[in-house]
DNA sequence: GGCAATGTCTACCAATTGGTAGAGAATTTT
DNA sequence: AAAATTCTCTACCAATTGGTAGACATTGCC
């Protein structure tokens, strides 16, 4: 079955597309020329470029509910765990960071499909939550509310590593060490503001 | 010269549209449209879609700047001189949600004008790094590398600020008093992760 | 070999895009 | 009042857009 191959790379060349260009900015032409293929191939196995872009954003969406599963599995706890999954993030994000361009295309109120997204990260949004409900309750993280906590470190972690381009735009190219420092600096600041009030060494 | 006015009127409504549509998919018809006008009376004040986008830009930084200035003339220091800058934005994002669209939208790596607000931003940034260090070495900060606190700060404050839309993707609808609530969590979070080592009882 | 399903293609198309040329008001200058 | 300038308009246009119709090739099945 070549064709499904063909699927697979229609899907992966689209997200890329979308990812960097945003939605309105891709023609199926192009998507075609980059793929080596007619435009009415990828009619073909989606039958509008809406739909095209619906199957992209459900694809990312299950890659990204792998990732942090992924990283949710260890059994970990309190800001170790939180680090886990910034880290899980971060590398995600250093090598595909299309897929948080598409997260910021359809965090867009006017995209094409605003909430479809959401819907796909929901059960994600709720465990995380929990968790952080649960670590509060515990005194293994500072006492606030977990829901806008989760925002804020959403904000902190995506904007802060989808933000590459501002560093440019600000004058200084990003290398592999300032994107280490930066992901290490990002934690000292989570550490900072995440850590339970009481007086805790945090190991290094 | 009833002309300027519509130049401004241009530049305003354009501002809202490219931020909130982005620039590829907000055409000059449907602006002109929203304007009352002929997609011709744009291309006579603005020679090319392009050419008003960048005028656009200039305008939004121009205003960006103007906020930032007058956050910062109140002679403030250390975390109070922090938070009046967030309130600042925060106001700013609250009745022009467009302004920090359009900041979204050009610091995409394909923008059509990547580095244009940058170049517009830098000097605000410069003078932002030399405050932070200078309160790092009073001791009023946290000890960390400026620039990188720096790009903490802008993800944190930006990135919740626009991603009222996570929130609405996410499934519910942001309130005045959840947006009050909002940022009173994000100041907690900075002044948390801001605040000098030695324990030091934040006045509410 | 015949045949049906699958997959990619060529050939079009109507609508929309950014942009040009220049006519016709309105206003200002002389 | 005439002339020049400023501003907005109508009338087009070439290129690109997403999408349709259907020919042509390839594959697997009988």
């Amino acid at each position: 079955m070549a064709g499904s191959d063909t699927r697979r790379r229609i899907l992966d060349t689209a997200l890329a597309a979308f990812g960097r260009d945003g939605y309105a900015a891709t023609s199926l032409d192009a998507l075609a020329a980059e793929l080596g293929v007619r435009k009415q191939t990828i009619l073909y196995w989606f039958p509008s470029k809406l739909d095209l872009f619906e199957a992209v954003v459900d694809d990312a969406a299950e890659g990204l509910a792998d990732a942090f599963d992924e990283a949710a599995t260890g059994g970990l706890t309190g800001l170790d765990q939180v680090q886990a999954i910034v880290d899980r993030v971060f590398r995600l994000a250093v090598h595909r960071p299309e897929v948080l361009g598409l997260v910021r295309e359809v965090t867009r109120p006017e995209s094409p499909t605003a909430s479809r997204l959401g819907a796909r990260i929901r059960p994600l949004y709720d465990r995380a939550r929990d968790f952080l409900m649960r670590e509060m309750e515990a005194g293994r993280l500072r006492r606030s509310d977990p829901a806008m906590l989760l925002l804020s470190l959403y904000s902190a972690v995506v904007g802060m590593v989808t933000e590459l381009e501002v560093q440019r735009a600000v004058g200084f190219e990003p290398t592999l060490r300032s994107t280490v420092m930066r992901r290490r600096e990002l934690m000292r600041f989570l550490r900072a503001a995440l850590a339970p009030e009481s007086p805790t060494s945090a190991a290094p």
